[in-house]
DNA sequence: AGCACGCCGACT
DNA sequence: GTCGGCGTGCTC
């Protein structure tokens, strides 16, 4: 009966974004489903290439003679199952692209290749003869040998790529140990981590009640068929993790399997090794140094159904687990969940309509929930659960703003004020150490007084303006313009200046003020080589340096007991990037690096450098307080339509020529404009000229999503009647990060 | 995307 | 006369 297949064809072309119809030969009547990977012959050369089946019809739907038949099908790639298509079909009508695009996200890549051989390291003595060694070494200053033999104590055995890589311990020195015979390295292929077999079981941790409630809440409503959506607000450190493995566990006992996603590279050993411990090798880990076909190896697994779990980041989504019990989203602020390649899907939002699709749960975790849940808590779409307790000890620091117009009113030129000076003085007397965290997202730099703490806003946009050239100051959203003057329209001084301070003059400042004290920048510049995060990350706590200095990402990263103080040298340098979502980051970043001192026993305290010390998310992280902050960001979101009250479209054309950006922007605003949707722009973008190409950006906002992906639609088929050639244009909804 | 067809300039 | 430039259009 069906005859004709409509088959969408593997090559991203947005001319090719539509179904071919093919004839089903005799033979593959029966192979052949929806959904099926096949072979067609396209184009005039009949050259072989890949399809999917989307549905099937037993009518043409143009002439007999034009329709060519089915190869066959394709044995070399993944075919979705029906679910898979949806979801598919759901990305690419929210977040645009073409169809081929959204299932090639949604798909493994089938290849049998690639199995790496993993080598282990594992101890050849007993536990008390390691703990003897592992003394001796900290005596002789042996960092690596005893980071080696620690990690050994706590596991019986380790990938050899976990020791050379994450925790930083050179071929060398395992050589060495290897001689010595206190280890021996073994060969394991495969693609399950080798080490499994004999990883220890360890006592579980006493769940607190807050944490038992939380589990049997969510996995029993999962059970019984009544998944929920849930965010779950803890603190580093409150036990979080516990609770995903509870979840994860219980669903398991039902035979409902677990997808955990984590931000990109943030899986650390210890998080690992805890599900490992609790599952075993019904864990599938997926990571970015995984080859092709040690991932397609893990899809079958989980295809199988002899997974109980996966863990990775957001591609991991789209694990093909036979019976999904739930989703869980550790940090689910980060932006590393916004994909920003096309289709620009929010695995958060995907999550949630996959979880709808096949009756799963939803669970988000953090720290400092992003608007988007704090809103979906507000609106009754998620159950708001909470962990206050810090089970791990340590206390909260002692966190201080530090006015700098203050500062600079009493004649203060450093970049370090007199509160800050006192305490980095103190850290080096009582033989601590301090973080200087410098935050330089928003390269361009807005414009603000060093005296009173203005800062230029766009009056329609409400977000700072950033200066371009010397004397001009521009809106990225609407393209807003105006000069610099040259006194401070509220005070009259005229320290007026654009943003800027790096790392590296920060650094210097530090040896001449602190003559004698050791350093460590991490930035861009300091980590461009694979490792070399972790090398200094370790250098520091092997406290081989006093102070680390550099950007965010000194603020995620692991404990360092030694670290009692932090210090914010510019808080507002998040705060006004130009974009909405400015407050949020700031409150995320300061929050997270308040939580940076004070991990081990000492006390510790944080300085918030800032020139506006009543900015609310400044304030709000100041005091460690969530809900006052979304309080203020949520009426600010509201009263400018920002999600996640409105929603927002941005669309970016590239082109060879000012003009010709220009002028298809202007006919794609024209296009898009409907009844309910506000355009704003187009603007030069954020970055208006990189690779000789000419970029610019237009906004289209509505309070409903449903409008902006009809002006999306109204804007591929006005680009269709364009002259396209040498022009792209990229769409973005509800966007994470600028251009 | 890739490939053919087609209509203009300098070459064995 | 013909080889080759890439602009234009189509692919079930």
């Amino acid at each position: 009966m069906a005859l004709y297949a409509d088959v969408i064809i593997d090559l991203s072309s947005f001319r090719l974004d539509r179904c071919f119809q093919y004839r089903v030969p005799d033979e593959y009547r029966d192979s052949i489903e929806e959904g099926s990977a096949v072979t067609v012959p396209f184009g005039k050369g009949d050259r072989r290439i890949r399809g999917y089946v989307l549905s099937l019809t037993d009518t043409p739907a143009l002439e007999e003679s034009r329709i060519k038949d089915i190869s066959g099908p394709d044995t070399d790639a993944v075919s979705p199952d029906d679910i898979l298509i949806r979801l598919a079909g759901w990305i690419r009508r929210n977040y645009g692209g073409t169809m081929i695009q959204a299932l090639r996200t949604v798909l493994p890549v089938k290849a049998r290749s690639g199995v790496r051989v993993r080598k282990l390291v594992s101890l050849r003595v007993s536990q008390e003869e390691c703990k003897e060694k592992l003394s001796e070494c900290e005596k002789k200053n042996w960092h690596g040998k005893a980071r080696a033999l620690s990690a050994l104590l706590e596991n019986p055995s380790v990938p050899y790529e976990m020791l050379t890589g994450k925790l930083h311990v050179s071929s060398n020195t395992i050589q060495s140990l290897k001689r010595s015979g206190i280890v021996e390295v073994s060969e394991k292929t495969g693609s399950d981590p080798g080490f499994l077999d004999r990883v220890g079981e360890k006592e579980r941790p006493a769940l607190s009640p807050e944490q038992e409630e939380i589990i049997s809440g969510i996995s029993d409503a999962t059970v019984s068929g009544e998944p929920g959506r849930y965010l779950i607000h803890g603190i580093t450190g409150s036990g979080k993790t516990e609770v995903y493995l509870g979840i994860a566990e219980n669903l398991d006992r039902a035979g409902l399997q677990t997808i955990m996603l984590i931000p990109e590279i943030a899986l650390t050993f210890q998080t690992l090794i805890r599900f490992y411990r609790r599952f075993g090798d019904r864990v599938i880990v997926l990571n970015s140094s995984m080859t092709p076909g040690e991932r397609f190896a893990g899809m079958e697994k989980a295809r199988s159904g002899d997974a109980a779990v996966v863990i990775g980041p957001r591609s991991a989504l789209f694990t093909p687990f036979p019976k999904l019990g739930a989703v869980i989203i550790d940090e689910e602020h980060e932006t590393s969940y916004k994909s920003q390649s096309p289709p620009r899907y929010h695995t958060r939002e995907t999550a949630a309509e996959l979880c709808r699709m096949r009756g799963a749960s939803l669970v988000l975790g953090s720290a400092t929930p992003s608007m988007e849940a704090g809103y979906g808590v507000e609106k009754g779409e998620y159950r708001y659960l909470s962990l206050k307790r810090r089970l791990t000890g340590g206390t909260l620091p002692d966190v201080t703003v530090a006015d700098m117009r203050e500062e600079l009113k009493n004649g203060n030129y450093s970049p370090f004020s007199k509160v800050l000076q006192e305490r980095m003085r103190t850290v080096l007397e009582r033989n601590e150490q301090g973080m200087l965290f410098l935050n330089r997202r928003g390269v361009a730099g807005f414009v603000s007084c060093r005296a009173c703490g203005y800062v230029y806003k766009c009056p329609h946009c409400d977000v700072s303006l950033t200066q371009h050239g010397e004397k001009t100051m521009r809106c990225h959203y609407c393209g807003h313009s105006e000069m610099k003057p040259d006194r401070c329209p509220k005070c009259g001084s005229k320290y007026l200046m654009g943003f800027k301070a790096g790392t590296e003059s920060i650094e210097k400042k530090v040896r001449e003020f602190l003559p004698g004290c050791t350093t460590i920048r991490m930035d861009g510049d300091t980590t461009s080589r694979k490792g070399d995060y972790e090398r200094i990350l370790q250098k520091f706590a092997d406290h081989e340096a006093d102070f680390l200095i550099g950007t965010q990402m000194i603020v995620k990263g692991h404990d360092f007991p030694d670290v009692t103080l932090m210090g914010i040298l510019a808080a507002d340098m998040s705060l006004y990037t130009g974009d909405f979502r400015g407050g949020e980051r700031t409150f995320d970043l300061l929050t997270q690096a308040a939580g940076r001192a004070g991990r081990g026993k000492n006390p510790g305290s944080v300085v918030i450098q800032t020139y506006s010390p009543d900015n609310y998310a400044i304030m709000n992280a100041a005091s460690q307080d969530y809900s006052g902050f979304y309080e203020e960001e949520i009426k600010y979101r509201s009263l400018m339509s920002y999600p996640p009250v409105g929603h927002m479209l941005a669309v970016l054309v590239v082109s060879g020529s000012r003009e010709r950006s220009g002028e298809i922007s202007k006919e794609l605003a024209a296009a898009a404009a409907g009844d309910g949707i506000n355009i704003v722009g187009p603007a030069p973008a954020g970055i208006s000229y990189i690779n000789d190409r000419f970029r610019y950006t237009l906004y289209i906002k509505s309070p409903d999503y449903r409008k902006l992906t009809e002006a999306r639609d109204r804007c591929e088929s006005r680009s269709f009647g364009l002259d396209l050639r040498d022009t792209e244009i990229q769409y973005d909804f509800d966007p994470v990060g600028g251009w």
